[in-house]
This record gives structure tokens, C-alpha cells and sequence, in this order.
DNA sequence: CGGTACATTGAAGGGGCTCAATCCACGTGG
DNA sequence: CCACGTGGATTGAGCCCCTTCAATGTACCG
């Protein structure tokens, strides 16, 4: 574990909260103080381990990560991909055990932010917390479009809409240009996470790629044709970037209103 | 918009969570006012409208719900489907406008929680705020456990867990036995939660029933045996039962732990 | 320079889909 | 009270997308 630094200016959740949700200084330093003591995982090692209890959610600083299930015969889901800015561990720190395992895909750092901490949060600066749990609605919403990939998308759509949403996802963390984005997945790990066979996610993107609709050089991702993908995969960012704040909260008087 | 009443003692959601948290009487009581404001919603009519703009969430008190996902060549999603004593309209509230809809599949009870009462519950009664906490993470799971399902499953494996975790959630509810429940779905809506044709549901639910371990009559499903079907689908309930209290809550010194 | 991890491609097979017909239960109106 | 309509369940035939199995290619690294 790291000591506070002061080096931390900026990281990617605040990049990306900043643009969803008008933050005053103070509550931006806040968020920032919340970031500061970190921890660094290496690749393939796991930041939660299925069966074990844990007090804190995580936020991703730096990395990688996915969260999966395994069935008894080796078949894996991955059920989620974590990039920089994301919060991990909100489910399991409510169970007695961590259902699903975390492991970084790459080296990883991460800060833990205690339930006391996260709890003290919610209660006095109830405008930062609407965001944090934007966090959490925007992740049900992906998880919502997974669901629509797996089981109504074809292969082509499927790769289609999942690209996409990972280049609209590192563009808010600011890790993506106009149409490019660095490809943290191999294609067994997008198999895994698509349900798709190895080979097939081989063949689905080298179809992509002779449609001139994207091409992989060098773990880059670039997508060639950002309207043609889009209408392929029948996607639409709104679930990635569209934040209201509620309204008791944008007034800022959340504490003050009564029961 | 009915009255509140005095003839609401008891609701699904209250006797879900007594079961899972220790709630004292003035937090029982404090739930069961939040539910004492109820609507109706006719089968078939929407609770919560694509594209509009929602300030509250529904809890459920009777009836059955779900929320689905359309694509522009009529394939649909089933992304969940709620029973009594589920929260509805979560990830729609912070949106400027709901990403989908949800829609009535008998008819419906629900009491909208507004934003503001649950600002303040969650200031003034951390206990019972993470309680509700608990029911987004064990929604978080349903949702990891529905990928895996359609992800990773057969349709024969599928449809088994599918089957237990309903009747696990119903039994939560006191609205199942040991072994039966109500069947609130065709076989239709059944393909579209599971992403699975109409005749393979059915196909499927043949050769479960010849297997001697699911039987559906009357719109009542009736496991034959649980051991042997939880089994075969890999069904595990702890992710529907296993709550646990945070420390800083469980002490009930929320509100006083500083940051 | 061998080794390992990842990507690529082909051939064959299968699980589930589509299309299509039929059946059944139930409610409704004549 | 029965005829009919309608929503849902059931079953079959043929096909296709994707899987499995297998082989080969390729880049990077100690």
C-alpha cells in the first residue's frame, strides 16, 4: 500500500465524473483524497478472490481487469471488463463471500475505499455520492447491452456493438482518440466475454476487417467507419455518457430536505 | 394513487429483507411506510416509458414485471423480470431518460419511492439503506448469473437454473413451497429472458419433464427434484439468500464513524 | 534459438433456429 | 350451451451459425 501522494492530480474516475456531473473544487479534491492510497496488482494475480470477505470497493486507477465466473467443466463467462476509472467489488462487499473472483489482466493499481469511508461519503456529500451511483447505474446499463449481445446479437453485430462500447468507454477516460482505442482483450478473452468460440471471434473480425469497418494493428483498435459499425451493432452511447442528476441532489440540499 | 392504509402490516419486500437483516421495529415500521403510497398498473401497460424521465423508484408489491430490450428487427431481450418486493427503475432514475422499458405482465402494485425520501433514508437510517443495498447486489448477481446462463449454458442447463432461481426468489417471498411456485411466464417470454426459440423452450421443457425433473401444470411448476436439477444447471442460491451486514453498519454507528 | 502465447485458417458436426402445421384450453358471444 | 376465436403449447423437418477439433503460422522473449 502507497502513502498519500500528492502526484495524484488526476485520475480516471474524476476525469470521467467531471464531465458527467458539474463537481465544486472541494468535492473534486474529495474524490481525489479518496484515490490516493493505492495498490498495485500484478498481471494475473487476483484483486478479489472468489470465497473471501471483503470491507471495500475498489476503484481502478491503472489496468485492466475482468470479472468471470467458471463452471465446473472449464467453460468461463467473463461478466465484466473494468477499465481505468471503473468501481469494483460493489457486489461482493455486501455478501459474506465474494461470489465472482477479480483478476487483473494487466498490471493493475487500484484504491480501496472502506465502507466507512464510502458510507461517511454518502452522507455528507450526498452530490458526489448521486455520481458515484451513477457509476453503478451506468454499469447495470452495460450490463443490460451484454445481455442483448449474447443473446440476440450475431457474432457480427456482437463484435460490432462491444467494440463501440469499449472505444466510447476509454474516449470518457480519455485513453481514446476520435476512433481508436488500445485492445486490452486477447481473442479468447473477447470469446469469453462475447460467448464466442476462438476461431470465431478470428473469422467475425476478420470479416469486420475486409468490410473496412475495423482493423486490430498492434493491440490498437481502429474503427474505420464509426457510423456503418454503429448501425451494424445497432449501438447508441446514450448508456455510457447521458447523466441527469436527480433533482433533491442538483440543488444541493440533499441533507436538508426532510422525511 | 391510493391513500396510505393501515391495512398494508406486511409486504413482500418487508418480509424478504426481515429475513435477511436484523431490522428493528421502527425500521420495519419506517419500510412499511414507504410502501403505504401504492399505484396500479394493468397487465400489459408500461410502468416505466422508454425515453422518459422518472424521479422515483417503484418497489414492487404485487404481481410480476419485466424489463426487455427491443432491436430494430423485433428480436427482444428480457433483461429482468421483477417480482414482489423487487425494486424497479433503478438505473432509469439517473438517466435523463429511461434506456428501456418496463412493462406489466399481470397486473401490477407498486409504491414509487421518490428520490428525496431515499436521500434521507439513506442519511438518516444507513442500516435500513443497506438493506436496499443489498437488494441492487443481489440484482447485480441475478444479472451475472442470466449472462452466464445464456452465455455459457446449454438450454437444457439453462432453463434448470433459470427454474431454481425463481423458485428461490419466490420463497423468499413466502409466495412458494418447498418444491412449487407460480409460473408467471409463456413459453415465449421464457425463450426471450433465456434467448432461446419458442419451440426449443418447449422441447426443452419436454425432455426435463420425461427426466422426471420438472413438471409444469396449471401454470404452476412443480420440481421434482431439486437435488438433481440444481445439478445440472450449477445452481448455487447463495447469491440470492446470503446477506451480510458492513461492520460500520452492523454497529449502527454509521452516521457517527468520521471520515 | 527454442519456447510460449497468440492468431489464423480449414473441415466437419451439432445444437438450436426457422418455418409450418396442429393441438389445446379458455373465454366470449350468439 | 355450444360455436368460434384467440393465445398459448406441441411437434416435425430442414437448415445454418457457430462450435469443436486440428493444424499451421507468427511474434515476442528469455
Amino acid at each position: 500500500m502507497n502513502p498519500p501522494s500528492a502526484s495524484w492530480i488526476d485520475t480516471p474516475l474524476t476525469r470521467k465524473l467531471v464531465q458527467l456531473v458539474d463537481l465544486s473544487p472541494d468535492e473534486v479534491t474529495l474524490l481525489q483524497g479518496l484515490q490516493s492510497m493505492t495498490r498495485l496488482v500484478r498481471r494475473n494475480r487476483e484483486i478479489v478472490t472468489q470465497g473471501r470477505r471483503y470491507d471495500a470497493l475498489f476503484v481502478m486507477i491503472e489496468g485492466i481487469s475482468i470479472r468471470y465466473r467458471i463452471l465446473r467443466d472449464g467453460r468461463r463467462q467473463i461478466l465484466n471488463i473494468a477499465l481505468p476509472g471503473d468501481f469494483i467489488g460493489f457486489p461482493a462487499c455486501f455478501f459474506d463471500r465474494a461470489l465472482y473472483p477479480i483478476s487483473a489482466l494487466t498490471d493493475v493499481v487500484v484504491a480501496p475505499i472502506s465502507f466507512t469511508v464510502l458510507i461517511n461519503l454518502f452522507e455528507r456529500h450526498p452530490h458526489l455520492a448521486a455520481a458515484i451511483f451513477w457509476s453503478f447505474s451506468s454499469e447495470a446499463a452495460i450490463y443490460s447491452e451484454r445481455l442483448t449481445d449474447i443473446g440476440r446479437r450475431t457474432a457480427l453485430e456482437r463484435v460490432a456493438h462491444f467494440l463501440l462500447e469499449l472505444l466510447t468507454r476509454f474516449q470518457l477516460i480519455g485513453l481514446a482518440d476520435e476512433c481508436s482505442f488500445p485492445m486490452p482483450l486477447t481473442q479468447e478473452l473477447l470469446g469469453d466475454a462475447l460467448s464466442l468460440s476462438l476461431p470465431h471471434v478470428n473469422r467475425t473480425l476478420r470479416q469486420l476487417r475486409e468490410d473496412g469497418l475495423v482493423s486490430i494493428e498492434a493491440h490498437q483498435v481502429f474503427i474505420k467507419d464509426v457510423e456503418a459499425l454503429s448501425a451494424l451493432g445497432d449501438f447508441e452511447k446514450s448508456y455510457l455518457s447521458r447523466f441527469r442528476m436527480p433533482d433533491p441532489l442538483a440543488a444541493g440540499i440533499g441533507r436538508a430536505v426532510s422525511l
